[in-house]
DNA sequence: GATGAATGAGTATTCATTCAT
DNA sequence: AATGAATGAATACTCATTCAT
């Protein structure tokens, strides 16, 4: 069997994105992670610890893979491209933990909502930059705003969470794939020549 | 003053909004409402209905909308900048509606998420037709899903929720212009010739 | 019967004495007290306000009534003698309170045993400036350390709770007389006039 | 380094002064004592095994210094100076036992209690037959209860727990000649000679 | 209509103790 | 001898709801 902490984590995310954090109790979690009381709070100082971890879990893994796009690609429309698509994989990889993440960051206690915040921040950062550098070489529209415009595509990407299930119609690849045709279509200058990306 | 019922529901949308709704107790909201537990319980049978009045309130304006512009426009282009113009103004008039409605769901009741699903699949269902419509009068591109293009439309539009302040730097209408900017450049065939709506 | 916030109070001074602060729960008192955790908490914000109302009581009667003392008489000897014979019959008033006091101070969270320490310390005070008092107009023994027989004369009476009983062999007021006998032996100058109190 | 079993001892008598027998948990002793729960109940069967350890220390010791007084000397003035004089010196060996002997008794489990009980009262019965001894003899006043004078003695030096510090004007030695100085005034015959030990 | 004292089932958390290693 | 992960019974406390007034 896993390890006791994972499993506990396992049994809480399933748990807080069908029931809620306040919906889901300890002892469930408890009794779905075959474990005791006695052994939650060994690994967990408490109940918001453990969402803080799964916040953390996810923010992390978010923004490494942005940062890791960022680094790797040149044209703001491949690195956009990419972004995206890891982000989207995500929805996939981390479905419960985003639940819980958009849904419940409101009862993360104040120390661990800075922290996870400041990943958050950092995130949305990298996006703004490269829709800013896609508008400053021209291959995005110069009338976008660069805020406005990101938290657009952030929010058809982050809503997938409310209707993206493994067994449906698309996968989440493909779902990648509409996505960033969808934004590129929506912020890209028409003029320009096809979007071949020559670094991939 | 106003009429308790409607300072109770005041009341509770804000605190729902800042603490969550089991973050909030009956107390906190009698005691913003001015009132007693007997007044919340004369005007409400439970804290559970109450949620469902503030789910209803809002699904019910935001469908109605959808509906008329709907009945009002011919062109799928046309009518999709209206049902989004008036749904980007409801995040402004029904902001607290909106976070309890996008957030705290998953607490309704089972009899009264019923109720609720059913206007919001109704609206949603308005969303993808017309998708469908611009397909099939050609003024939308060919190829789009129509399923998972209305979510990533319901997606960007809905998210707003999480960042749109009254204090920002844009109002709420120029939101909605960008947001119509983009879906239509997301989605128009690029051949067609200028959307002009001689409709409104 | 009596208003609840009485019946809690009586009967968490019977567990605490008893079983001691930690030894008797919550459950047990409201047992006792023929209420619910509900009845309670509506009077008491938690076990830790009861544990200081208890202290408070206590300490704000045995105050007042060594500051009437004080007041009311001249000579030390005379004050000595009442302050003594009130402080002993507390013990038979306030025999538990007391036994909680002396016992289960340490568990008083901090707020509180700031207020209590004060009315503790000026009962102290009363003491000692009534020794020194007694030294200056040359009533008590000249070479009395007045600390060191203040606390001893505290001493002799606080331990009382550790023994006294309603049942025994001598009443409160034959145990106070004893004390104040054996005090006034204690620290008072041997050669003076016989001690009448003129004052009473 | 001392051996682990006194390293505990040391560990929780300075836990329990502070936080009391309740507020002290076995994880932090055994932090403190620089070991595990593991070495811990190596050494003791139970929490409890390790208050009535503390207990029987202190009471043994004080116990036996008092049989010696008592076979040592034969006026009941001079016997009575040597047990105060070496019970109050107690106070200063034996701080943290004291403190835990008389806030935390109620705690014992019966069968340890018993066993306390038995030495305590073994103790408290050479004082009130040193007394009886004093009365006989004339040396002590005859009109004294012995009970009540007994525990009036008891107390006042018993108290020194709740107010004696090792940083403080007096030192321990100061504080016992003090105390049998006021004894002795108290239940000393007035007419006798100066009460000069041969004995010793 | 309105009050607020009282309820009690339910919650997160603690902690002495055990036991396989 | 010593470890520390795991236990689970017990604890203080919460809060939506009721109901006599």
């Amino acid at each position: 069997m896993a390890d006791l902490r994972n499993r506990i984590i396992q049994a809480s995310l399933q748990l807080f994105e069908q029931e809620g954090f306040h919906g889901a109790t300890v002892n469930q979690i408890v009794e779905e992670a075959g474990t005791s009381k006695g052994g939650f709070y060994h690994h967990f100082t408490s109940k918001d610890e453990l969402l803080f971890v799964i916040h953390d879990t996810f923010i992390t893994y978010v923004l490494d893979k942005a940062k890791m796009a960022n680094e790797a690609h040149q044209s703001p429309t491949a690195k956009l491209r990419v972004i995206i698509k890891d982000f989207v994989k995500a929805f996939d990889l981390y479905q419960a933990h985003i639940t819980v993440f958009y849904r419940e960051t409101i009862y993360l206690k104040p120390d661990y909502e800075i922290l996870v915040k400041k990943k958050r921040d950092q995130f949305k950062q990298i996006i703004f930059k490269t829709i800013q550098e896609g508008k400053t070489c021209e291959e995005f529209r110069s009338d976008l705003s660069v805020e406005i415009t990101g938290m657009a595509i952030l929010g058809m990407v982050n809503w997938t969470y409310m209707w993206y299930q493994r067994s449906g119609a698309k996968t989440i690849d493909e779902i990648g794939d509409i996505f960033v045709d969808l934004i590129l279509h929506a912020i890209r200058l028409e003029e320009q020549p096809p979007d071949i990306d020559f670094e991939i």
